[in-house]
DNA sequence: ATAATTTTCTATAGATCTATAGAATTCTTC
DNA sequence: GAAGAATTCTATAGATCTATAGAAAATTAT
């Protein structure tokens, strides 16, 4: 009778999952009610529990969904052989085109994330992780290379980095016709060169 | 018997006040319950009723606390004859302290206000937007005079500025022994300078 | 068409939580 | 130490929400 558990990406499952989002997005997990995400799909409330086997699990897909996304492409950036703006350019394309593409999701992972029991927060956890070491290496290798500042510290700077494309974010899903590339452009300015005044003294 | 609403600073509001912003840091907004909130006080449930005439009042009341310090700050800071650089560093610093001596009521502030009525969320609004505003017009009187770089988006900026100052926030508030000093100038380091050699030619 | 499978529905137990009323206690002030 | 004010307590109504069980409907396979 119940399969639920069972890890199927079925058609109707992402459904599920982008309904919880949308819902879980607005009000917050325990804002939310089981009703209201049913409702949303078009379905009643306890046949919700035939896709998630509690709300906590329908949490955690949707945490998963909002970054599997940006995290998956971080790794291809970092391991790539582009120089350091690139890598850079690119970290911030990817994390400004998810705010996009599935914002939330993703601010449900920002925002609720915490609200998961230890067990099923651990392989998120992994992955943030993972992000973050990856941006941060990003960083260090840009040191070594000469094209970051000596001063620069790589834990902060990629700290920086994930706060800003977050604000950034939530400039993007308020305003629809913002032009992303626009965005992007104007940030990677911001980081590159900085508030104030400066020459250039190409190394 | 009673008179709760009228707002009184008294010092056993003010432990009220503290204690909601705990409560609500460690479990959001909807996920707290009063229970929690009166216990943290040593009271009872219905007792708290006598300090809040309802939960969301209680939110109201600390994200209000959360912010007034340093929204006031900018207020001093913005009206001085400081140059840009010297505002910007006042700005962050003010703020970082706000995360180190507030965090609670400020991580409310920033995850929880959204869930407040709008009646309630009005003053907020106008004491946040406020704030804002005086960055940026920080960042426009900073291009004027030449401190900051023609191509800077003054809006974008100052988004920037808030999104990296709550990342650091992070940072501060969950590890406790982080010199705020040394946060303060590494911050402003990579904004005035940005991540990449330059050399400064001073205007 | 019949059987098997998948999906949805209804109804509900069991739990939790807010807000209130009114009594009881502690603190102030004269 | 008695009167009045401030603070806390107990007990509870009324509401809401999760998760489950089992029947019903829809879909797919034989």
């Amino acid at each position: 009778m119940q399969q639920a558990s069972a890890e199927k990406y079925t058609k109707q499952r992402q459904a599920a999952i982008r309904a919880a989002a949308s819902v879980f997005a607005e009000k917050g997990f325990h804002g939310a009610c089981t009703k209201d995400i049913a409702e949303r799909m078009g379905i009643k409330q306890g046949s919700l529990y035939y896709y998630f086997k509690s709300k906590e699990e329908a949490l955690g897909e949707v945490c998963l969904f909002g970054i599997q996304d940006y995290v998956g492409h971080m790794a291809t950036i970092a391991d790539s052989n582009q120089p350091f703006e690139a890598k850079l350019i690119a970290t911030i394309t990817s994390h400004l085109s998810s705010y996009r593409e599935r914002n939330e999701a993703l601010k449900v992972y920002n925002d609720e994330r915490l609200y998961l029991p230890k067990a099923r927060r651990s392989r998120l956890k992994e992955l943030g992780s993972g992000y973050r070491q990856r941006l941060e290496r990003i960083f260090e290798e840009g040191r070594i290379s000469g094209a970051v500042r000596q001063s620069v510290d790589c834990h902060f700077a990629a700290q920086a980095v994930i706060g800003m494309c977050n604000a950034w974010g939530d400039l993007i899903v308020r305003d629809p016709d913002l032009d992303l590339f626009t965005v992007i452009q104007k940030c990677t300015d911001l980081l590159i060169n900085g508030f104030t005044k400066k020459t250039t003294t190409t190394t």
